[in-house]
DNA sequence: TCAGAAGTGGAATCTCATTTCAACTTGAGA
DNA sequence: TCTCAAGTTGAAATGAGATTCCACTTCTGA
């Protein structure tokens, strides 16, 4: 479990392309291929692969803070004495770190890359914001039948306004986001609640399969 | 300009190739391989490459008259008495016609594919959206300072809940599109409204780049 | 200073969808 | 019926990113 610590070079060409892919990945999303990654750092792609042999280990090392930083937000949002309030800056907040790191949404919105990190982070969201929204209906601030599936919704509606937006007009998202809350202070919202088990599927978690076996990666050397 | 038919057999080919990829395409999206297609249809990939050499001209052949649908429902709803009766109709119905369809969806919301097809068509629905968003506003059944932009913001918002809920709930959408109405009639939105110059990119259209020539495929045989 | 462990570069290989093509059918019309 | 233009097929070429591999370089610490 130990681990010795890289060579000096090393360490540097590390640093160098963590740097590197957090600003690529930061402009155009997790997908920035390993080769481009690699030229901008200028260094080979082996050196690349010998680093972060998989994607999330990328993901991960670079994202990491970025999450607990979501999930800092989220606890001192639930920290606030008005709930609603709580919930809209913990929304604007998100979305405008999001909106600085097309990585991070990518990260936060979807499921792919979803590593340990962003489940482990959304874990610790959701209940948080769950228990906003529950305060904020409590307090007639949002009509009962709203659950918190529908800010994860709100959060993918968001997201789809500010990825489409990103290089026309870089805030309308903030439009949308008022749209959203707005919305749901005063719509009757019709069909089903989305309940817990959704939000995951939303956020684009494959379904569970109890059944069949988990085939761990072997990742000893 | 005339074409001569095809030969029987080949027409036969060609109507199982559209069957075919119109279901692949509801169902999975705009993407599907041609070799699935081919598959799928019990022909080689060489004969969908023959009959539709670029993917716009399956999807074209495809999908007019979904397109033309879509544009008899916004004619249709811009003909009502009520203009917010009119603008709720006319998006839940083509939601309704999206749910059905991811392919549909995709065409409609996004760049890709953008053919002569979805650019005529937005082309047509656009002024007819635009001019209920207007007379809804007028009739003070919309705040002043909504657009019809803000209504592109909302099929993208409420497309994102569609696509992310597909395989879990499949009527979420409408939780969602009567979240982002309500939305636009309660509140007050912040921000430079999006213009029509914005519309195009919304939906992913590259900006027009007046200097730079345009290359003209060559279709001539 | 030097041996050898650690690290590097980038060509070679893999993968997988896209696209082409030449040998092989088949339908239309004389 | 017979011919051949039209059509079909599926294997092979292409393309582009992902991944591996090993000859070569660079550190480290004895």
């Amino acid at each position: 479990m130990e681990e010795r610590p890289l060579r000096r070079d090393a360490e540097r060409n590390r640093q160098l392309l963590l740097r590197t892919a957090l600003a690529l990945m930061a402009r155009d999303g997790l997908g920035v291929s390993y080769e481009k990654i690699a030229h901008e750092a200028g260094t080979g792609t082996g050196t690349v692969y010998r680093r972060f042999p998989e994607r999330t280990d990328l993901v991960d090392a670079l994202f990491t803070e970025h999450v607990d930083a979501v999930v800092g937000l989220a606890e001192r949002a639930s920290r606030a004495e008005d709930a609603w309030e709580g919930l809209t800056w913990f929304l604007t907040r998100q979305f405008e770190l999001e909106a600085d790191n097309r990585g991070l949404g990518e990260l936060l919105r979807s499921g792919n890359q979803a590593s340990h990190l962003v489940v482990r982070g959304r874990a610790r969201i959701t209940p948080l914001v769950a228990g906003l929204v529950d305060r904020a209906v409590s307090a007639g601030q949002l009509p009962a039948g709203v659950v918190p599936g529908d800010l994860v919704a709100v959060h993918l509606m968001v997201g789809a306004v500010m990825d489409a937006a990103r290089e026309v007009d870089p805030t309308l998202w903030r439009r949308s986001l008022t749209v959203a809350l707005a919305g749901l202070r005063h719509a009757e919202l019709p069909g089903t609640p989305p309940d817990e088990h959704v939000i995951d599927r939303l956020y684009g978690v494959p379904p569970a399969q109890p059944d069949q076996e988990v085939v761990h990666r072997d990742t000893a050397e």
